[in-house]
RNA sequence: GGCUGGAUGGCAGAGUGGUUAUGCAGCGGACUGCAACUCCGUGUACGCCGGUUCGAUUCCGACUCCAGCCUCCA
């Protein structure tokens, strides 16, 4: 396998530093807000890649941190007038539904930064002791960037030019202005821990350092993330982590690319942000789900509602084939390998993942099969159900085609009439048929194209499919 | 200004130094009472200018344009 790794800009063979296992960390979700469509991008991408790293037989385990202590938390409870536990739970228990929605398995851990205190104010000891921070006269306690050679590297910065043009906040305790907050003195009434520097909270970078460590050691294999973490959250994660504790922090560094809206990104201050429940208010989630792995996981998407029935159309085209043929446990796995021999997909299917997690080359090959299926369907059922569970089994690594096909296809919109009153005019229009009063079959059939329905006649009976509008 | 990516056919979106991506849409045919679904066939392409090469959309350089980061943001 190989994967592209932000810090040395290349794809790179992937070498766990466990054989067998891996270790991965993603920054998560800052819980005083819904999560929108960029969050959702985030999610589906390194639940693709857990899953399918699993499904390579590696033994992962994967760590999404949740930041539940933050001034937009303070903020927004504020404004809100409940507390913040009350707003994060709130908020939290909103992304567990959003994801699960859009059949994100839940990590192996989510730790809370309020919950890892303690290993926060020992990392910042660390830190201090070792002379790569600085406690100040306000309380604050600030990481002294310039000490730490390496600054810079996963982004290709260099600090004097930084300096130059940057929009850097000028704080009197600073040393330097560069230098970012590892903890924050308490305003009066402002939600607060005791820490030997007084009482306050954790700065925001600080927290995956320490629950990254906590959760999978000082050194592991992947760390991901949105794509503006890279500077200068986990620019300052490096510096942290690897000042703290003197080894490497991350083998490989993953970023996932930009949800857009209108050729713009999709952000909290840009305002143009979707929120994923808001569009799952409207869309089939499996829809949804299948426009973000439909492009690869580092490239801009732009989000609209065309491209959302672009993916429905897609989905309607494996979900047809599927139709119909059972797929129950009575098919051997054995035979299944056998059967599937020499067709290739898996072997196509696998080489595309293996390189740098190639969702859209994978879907081609699940085209491909279904195209496959479709031409002998009619003829060798067997072979049909093999190549269906293949697709299925296949579908299952990307997140994708696990549900009845005859509830995706009848599903998802809005119908006017109910399924009896569909049927009913279906039974209608078999008797016209019979007649020959294809006049009226046709006229029933227009009825019901008109309200989203579409007939499909064949030699065991009428069916339908809700169209996409 | 600095640092990253990117520019592919009507649209979306992969990939490759010389051979079909794939999906949607289009066109022709099969199937159908007519359709839908499906199958078969088919057209349209690699921003611009140079260079390397027998040959470049693919490598190198310049240019133009787009997006992201440099401030909270996934």
């Amino acid at each position: 396998m190989q994967i592209y790794n932000t810090l040395t800009r290349r794809k790179e063979p992937f070498q766990p530093l466990e054989p067998g296992k891996v270790r991965m960390y993603v920054c998560g979700m800052t819980v005083y807000d819904y999560c929108h469509l960029g969050h959702a991008r985030v999610m589906v991408a390194f639940d693709v890649i857990t899953r399918y790293l699993r499904a390579r037989g590696y033994d992962v385990t994967y760590v999404r941190n949740i930041t539940d202590i933050d001034d937009k938390i303070l903020k927004r409870a504020d404004e809100n007038g409940e507390s913040i536990d009350a707003l994060t739970e709130r908020m939290i228990d909103a992304m567990h539904e959003d994801e699960a929605r859009l059949a994100v398995l839940p990590p192996d851990e989510e730790p809370r930064a309020t919950r890892h205190i303690d290993d926060i104010i020992a990392m910042i000891e660390t830190l201090i002791e070792k002379g790569y921070a600085y406690a100040a006269e306000n309380g604050d306690v600030y990481y002294r960037v310039r000490k730490f050679e390496g600054y810079g590297k996963l982004n290709n910065r260099n600090l004097d030019e930084m300096r130059s043009g940057a929009r850097v906040e000028v704080d009197a305790h600073k040393e330097d202005p560069l230098d970012f907050v590892l903890w924050k003195a308490a305003k009066a009434g402002e939600a607060h821990w005791a820490s030997p520097w007084g009482d306050g909270r954790p700065g925001w970078h600080i927290e995956c350092s320490a629950m990254s460590k906590c959760c999978l050691g000082e050194t592991f294999d992947i760390h991901g993330g949105g794509p503006d973490l890279t500077f200068p959250h986990h620019e300052n994660e490096i510096a942290q982590s690897e000042a703290a504790n003197g080894k490497p922090f991350v083998s490989t560094w993953m970023h996932a690319g930009a949800v857009r809206v209108n050729q713009e990104k999709m952000s909290k201050s840009l305002g143009n942000f979707f929120t994923i429940r808001d569009v799952l208010s409207e869309h089939d989630a499996e829809v949804v789900r299948y426009l973000l792995v439909a492009s690869h996981y580092r490239s801009p998407i732009n989000y609209s509602v065309d491209s959302l029935l672009e993916a429905r159309k897609s989905l309607v085209r494996f979900y047809t084939s599927l139709e119909g043929l059972s797929l129950d446990a009575s098919i051997d796995n054995g035979d299944i390998a056998h059967a599937t021999k020499g067709s290739g997909f898996r072997e196509r299917f696998f080489a595309a993942m293996d390189d740098d997690f190639n969702t859209p080359e994978a879907l081609s090959v699940l085209f491909d099969l279904v195209r496959e299926l479709n031409r002998v369907r009619d003829n060798d059922t067997e072979q049909a159900l093999v190549l269906a569970h293949e697709l299925k089994t296949l579908g299952e690594m990307l997140g994708l085609l696990q549900q009845p096909p005859e509830a995706f296809l009848k599903g998802g919109q809005a119908l006017a009439l109910s399924e009896a009153e569909i049927e009913a005019k279906i039974r209608e229009r078999a008797e016209a048929k019979a007649h020959k009063d294809f006049a009226k079959a046709d006229a029933i059939r227009d009825e019901l194209a008109s309200q989203g329905i579409v007939l499909k006649d064949s030699r065991e009976g009428t069916t339908w499919v809700a169209e996409a509008t």
